[in-house]
DNA sequence: CGGCAGTTTGATGTTACTCAATTTAAGTGG
DNA sequence: CCACTTAAATTGAGTAACATCAAACTGCCG
């Protein structure tokens, strides 16, 4: 696996994390490509690709497909933490936690990109734009999680809803070719139902209404946004 | 103020990052004490001590008394993210950013210490039992909002305020000598109402269920809890 | 004693859940 | 390409959980 592949791999790889992990790659690799610091991985849709208190000494990066990353509670129920698209880190935490406080499935076919955790740390202490990337990272997590609390706790089913496609819309185009509002969207109304605390049955019914309000409309994959003002006026947490 | 009043001032100095700050502190105040790298400050019950978007070259740390740290929203709804106690940092993300993404308003008297955000990273460039602090700092607070977040949008309101209690009541204990399960707890209903997303006339059921049902009771600023196991029972994550 | 903030209680309303049936969409093998 | 199968989405009816509104009660402090 070279390098070229690597960057081809990864849609995302100019922003974030991925981007500076990659620049230090490629400042390293003068010296020791194919070091072995990293291989390939991939899983179907549906897979499980991680439990909570596994245990891994690799740091995990989405390259290609969608994943979410989940809190699985022992009678069944689960909590969908973050939709995971290429280029996204599983979670920064795992850089400096040897075991998963989550687990993550394959929502699609996926693939990922694993680096040695020790490898990172190596390259996070030479290079300082690594360790700012990373902070950053730490800090949009931590935003986000905050975020995401604060709509689960106060806001009502169609609020939530309309906060979670706020917060996947922006994230989906900047990874794809997005022509007259209509974004790839892989999502069963199971997982957005996961996401937001809601029943399936409920996610269905405020679907309807925003489709009947001419708000947005999903099939075949296909997410259309027609009136994103009234989207936002609906989700938006400011 | 001194070394010896600022170990005074923080009850939990011992763990955390806390910890390793003053630490530092200790190390470097051979050579420069009294540098003003850290001062101090107070604020009465209620006050509000920092809002969103403020900016402060400064990392704050609560020293004494509680605080609580929360989301506004435009409409006045606010989600409180975390309840604060002596030796809590504000968040470590204030390590990296230099503005809030959240408010802190004082529940009781306070005590805060502000550390200037320039020495941190001085020291933690310098001390890699800093950098591993902040580290773990960082974790221990995603892994909590993701616990949140899973309480919010899984649970019962009744099992929302057992999850509460139950991450609160070690928190109290690490701080505090606690005798026949009496804890110290300030929080007013609306408080907790605001931390698990449930108006405070619902709370105040609940708890009316939980001393009905010989679990817990309520008063004067002091929760005993009579049956820990039946809690857990009800609001672990586990 | 009066006033205030916080809690409790009751009555009623709304939101979202549950259960079950039906429709639509997506595969699958002939 | 079409019957058959299966998963997902939709719809309706009934119910449970939680919110809202308002009144009464408690403890506290001036």
């Amino acid at each position: 696996m070279t390098l070229v592949s690597l960057c081809v791999t990864c849609p995302n790889r100019e922003a974030g994390l991925c981007g500076a992990l990659l620049g230090a790659v490629s400042e390293a690799s003068k010296s020791d490509q194919n070091s072995g610091w990293q291989h390939f991985t991939a899983a179907r849709a549906g897979e499980q690709i991680a439990v909570r208190n596994q245990v891994s000494s690799d740091v995990f990066v989405l390259c290609a497909g969608w994943a979410f990353r989940y809190y699985q509670l022992s009678d069944g129920r689960r909590q969908i933490l973050q939709f995971l698209l290429p280029g996204d880190i599983f979670s920064p935490t795992t850089i400096f936690e040897k075991a998963f406080y989550f687990s993550v499935k394959a929502l699609t076919q996926v693939r990922l990109s694993a680096f040695a955790r020790s490898e990172i740390r190596v390259r996070c202490a030479a290079d300082s734009s690594v360790q700012r990337a990373i902070a950053k990272a730490c800090v949009a997590e931590t935003l986000d999680a905050a975020e995401l609390s604060t709509a689960l706790g106060q806001f009502s089913a169609e609020e939530r809803i309309a906060y979670l496609l706020l917060h996947l819309i922006p994230r989906i185009a900047a990874r794809n070719v997005i022509r007259e509002q209509r974004y790839p969207f892989p999502l069963r109304q199971q997982h957005i139902a996961d996401a937001v605390g809601l029943t399936p049955v409920h996610v269905s019914r405020v679907f309807g209404q925003f489709r009947e309000r001419r708000i947005l409309a999903l099939s075949e994959g296909v997410l259309t946004v027609s009136n994103l003002a009234e989207l936002e006026k609906i989700g938006s947490l400011r």
